[in-house]
DNA sequence: AGCCTCCTTTACGTTAACGTAAACGTAATG
DNA sequence: CATTACGTTTACGTTAACGTAAAGGAGGCT
């Protein structure tokens, strides 16, 4: 069943305005099909609205996003294209990687506070 | 040896500008001393720039990541206190776990077009 | 018919996070 | 002693990513 949606649907599903919604489509990351005045999503539109919003979490920008969902095509081109596009994906990679690090040293982080917090817990339950 | 550090040198070491540095100062996120007008940095306040940027390259707003370093002293308060601040922490943990599941999908993904990359690679050698 | 709900476009407003420029102080260096 | 390097404050400018309001169309319910 290939359904289709409204954009408040979307916008209620990803918890999002549906001003945000056009302004995606305004900036050019999305391009919905219309029935008449009124925009209809497909599955695939929502699947690039739900990559948008995950690199948006991630501190990405749109534009960064948008590069990195063309990416998602089958490569094409000759030897050197497609040794330049296997560069580009490990810039990618290793950016991803840097924020991996930052992301564990910060739980890690988070981790011992937390510890902290129910150690002195224990000895304010301790000394009553 | 308790060096300290010019504002530009902070700004080279950590590949931004001054006006990046006076800008958080004047936020709150920072705050040097003084000698004489200039600006001197000890290790602690080079820490905490570190912090900031951290947050940054993770989306974090500096609000956001103000916060997290405010929590990172020891712990104090009553058993009530203690507690919220401790549901406070899973509310950032549970954050940051959604971050460290979105940057692995991201991965997998960047990954497997990369897969896909090295395989046409491999055809286009292959039939030349 | 009147109202409600959902949609549309147009357009000005807002916030965070700096950029950029002007105008000046101070200290070392050729 | 003039230039160069580094620092300062003040203040207006910019960009991304939307928010918000105005004004209206289309379909359905009562």
């Amino acid at each position: 069943m290939n359904r289709t949606y409204s954009i408040s649907e979307l916008a209620d599903e990803f918890a999002i305005t549906t001003r945000t919604i056009r302004f995606y489509e305004e900036k050019g990351y999305l391009s919905p099909r219309r029935e008449g005045t009124r925009r209809i999503y497909t599955p695939a539109d929502r699947t690039s609205l739900r990559l948008i919003l995950r690199g948006k979490r991630l501190g990405l920008s749109l534009d960064e996003t948008a590069d990195m969902i063309k990416m998602y095509g089958s490569p094409r081109g000759n030897q050197i294209q497609l040794e330049k596009f296997i560069a580009r994906i490990g810039e990618k990679r290793a950016e991803l990687e840097r924020k991996r690090r930052d992301l564990e040293v910060l739980m890690n982080d988070l981790q011992s506070v937390e510890d902290k917090c129910h150690i002195a817990l224990a000895q304010v339950l301790g000394s009553e």
